[in-house]
DNA sequence: AGTCTAGGATAGTGCTCCTATCCAACAGTG
DNA sequence: CACTGTTGGATAGGAGCACTATCCTAGACT
């Protein structure tokens, strides 16, 4: 296949692939000649999963580069993969760095009350976390922070579904694609859901109100 | 306080300032004189919920522009005025218009199946949820689709828990803020502790695996 | 009286993600 | 074999967003 079929098959303009390529998302198709190279169903699959991740994601593209570098390590284990894969997916929204220990200390008290034992200690996860509460505290939410105990074991159910849903007869490429969509797709999935929720239980106790 | 305090005070420049002003973020502060105008803790407040908004949910200023016109429409109800924070803060993702009636079909069947009664029929909502469904059916995820089921209860619980955290003897506007903030902070919270809990469960499934 | 600052307008910056153009070297076609 | 068209590679250009910097003058403060 050249490169106009593959910009044909997949509706991303030839000049997209070329800038993939460049940047290393996407390996250069197979040289037949100086002038010619030839793409495969790799491609077409590499080059769909590139959209969706920034279509449906707003992955930003230094992160599918990062996740693309995950995949191509051959010596981690497919646990150490996704680690990189949730590491590139956290999407850099500035928290603040946590000023004291406190909030960080709240975080892995929340790890811990979750039974999530097997969470690296230094997971930068923890850190965004401890962020994010942070602002949950300065942004006088009426929420008390120790609801996040009501959070967890939905929050623990919703991901061990998934995580369970993975066909792990696959190759590690096919596994770490699932559990990528998995993580962004399911992700929109989940934040679209709760928003109908949300308009639900507002009615219930809103509807009249001015 | 004049605008060189109020950007001190939040850690906004005022040419920032000056700019949320313009994009009718911001009420102008009220003139003193010709040259001189006025800020209060208002202004105050505003401007660290935008700030919020922006850095931990990377909400684009238009977005912020919206949020803030549904605060000031007072014709509205209560309910209405959080329904339109929700199509606000749904951040544009491109999810193909539904090509068929079908998955829109599900998407509706999802809502009724969830009981989410008081959700309008012509919610945006309903449309990003069929998108997203296209896109799950398309990716050959090798979730069921019928797995939302699974999901249901859990957002439902999640969604009715942070509304009821909602204060309603405050005015409008905070309770607006309430809902946003709750909506996007709440929202990354979720987000983060999913991603623990995905680390937890590919470590206990995957951890030897290469 | 002189310096400083506010407010308003407008232009420019930095970043990201493409998109367009140019080029020489082939490939396929008659 | 000539001709048209495409390719890979390089590089420049452009659109959109969220600011940021500059300029200006009326007025405040000392």
């Amino acid at each position: 296949m050249r490169i106009s079929e593959l910009a044909d098959s997949t509706g991303v303009s030839v000049a997209t692939i070329k800038y993939y390529v460049r940047e290393g998302l996407l390996s250069p198709g197979k040289k037949l000649s100086e002038r010619l190279a030839d793409y495969d169903d790799q491609h077409v699959r590499r080059l769909r999963l590139l959209r969706v991740l920034r279509d449906v994601g707003a992955v930003p593209v230094g992160a599918l580069k990062a996740l693309v570098d995950a995949t191509q390590d051959r010596t981690a284990s497919v646990h150490d993969m996704f680690g990189k894969a949730c590491d590139a997916l956290r999407i850099e929204t500035t928290v603040p760095v946590s000023r004291g220990d406190h909030t960080r200390e709240l975080a892995d008290q929340i790890v811990a009350q979750a039974g999530w034992t097997e969470v690296r200690a230094d997971a930068p996860e923890r850190d965004h976390l401890a962020g994010i509460i942070e602002v949950i505290l300065d942004s006088g939410l009426p929420t008390d922070p120790e609801g996040a105990a009501t959070y967890l074991p939905l929050v623990d159910a919703i991901a061990a579904y998934e995580l369970g849903q993975i066909d792990d007869t696959q190759d590690r490429e096919a596994m770490m694609e699932q559990m990528v969509v998995g993580q962004v797709v399911l992700g929109e999935f989940l934040l679209c859901l709760r928003r109908l929720a949300h308009e639900h239980h507002s009615a219930l106790r809103f509807a009249g109100r001015r």
